[in-house]
DNA sequence: CGCCTAGGTTGACACTTATCTAAACCGCGT
DNA sequence: ACGCGGTTTAGATAAGTGTCAACCTAGGCG
């Protein structure tokens, strides 16, 4: 599957890949090591998954702080602490509207990190 | 830790792989997250990463140690405890052959990531 | 307006885990 | 036995994970 010419603009900001020859085809260099291994590591956490995984399936492709913190048996602070990570990490968007914040997946850097994974 | 003693049954890693409906598409069980956590965390070091990519994209495949190491300024032990995590999180096997061990990447667990990460 | 409450974030702290090195160790070939 | 390639152990320092308490913002009510 040859990801070069899949996305269109389906989205607006959805530019595909200005990076990321899978890293199975050539070698990664260190700056771009270095620049995606903290996505990575945002993602290398049970919890920080699941957060992941519940905000980027969520309906309307956001989700609300008050969905995704009684989903875990963990305090507010803590939820809250993963939140700011996977946010470093540029993984996620968050918004606030109202009393409540929303966070929205980010689907560029998600698709960087797949084709880096990528084998044929 | 004889995990990797021998290399007997190549490919026993069919492993219990609930493998890979995009996170995008439906929300993560905990267990997933659990066990697919800790392979995020093991590339979520630049010079793992950059490991990784050596191994994966080398020639034949694998890639000897003694290749790998003089590619950082780091001393042998520390790359020797980088390539141990690496093994640990199910990313890649290592083989001896006489004086020298070869890494080789494990694909399986790899398309399981990227396509964990996919998004349409 | 002032006061209160609910939703989230931030700060400070304890505890656990990761990163790195030097030195000791193991396996293999000469 | 010796030397070379890698791993393991032990130990210091840095970073991550969790909680409670304090804080900030937005909205409801007398």
């Amino acid at each position: 599957m040859s990801k070069s010419a899949v996305s269109l603009a389906l989205t607006d900001l959805t530019v595909d890949a200005p990076c990321c020859p899978p890293l199975a085809q050539s070698r990664i260099p260190a700056e771009t090591a270095t620049v995606l291994a903290p996505a990575f590591k945002a993602l290398g956490d049970p919890v920080r998954l699941q957060l992941m995984s519940m905000i980027a399936s969520a309906d309307g492709g956001e989700a609300c702080v008050c969905d995704l913190t009684p989903a875990f048996d963990l305090s507010g602070p803590t939820i809250s602490h993963h939140l700011k990570t996977l946010r470093e990490a540029g993984l996620v968007d968050a918004e606030r509207r109202g009393s409540w914040v929303y966070y929205r997946a980010r689907p560029v850097i998600m698709r960087q990190l797949a084709g880096l994974l990528t084998i044929d």
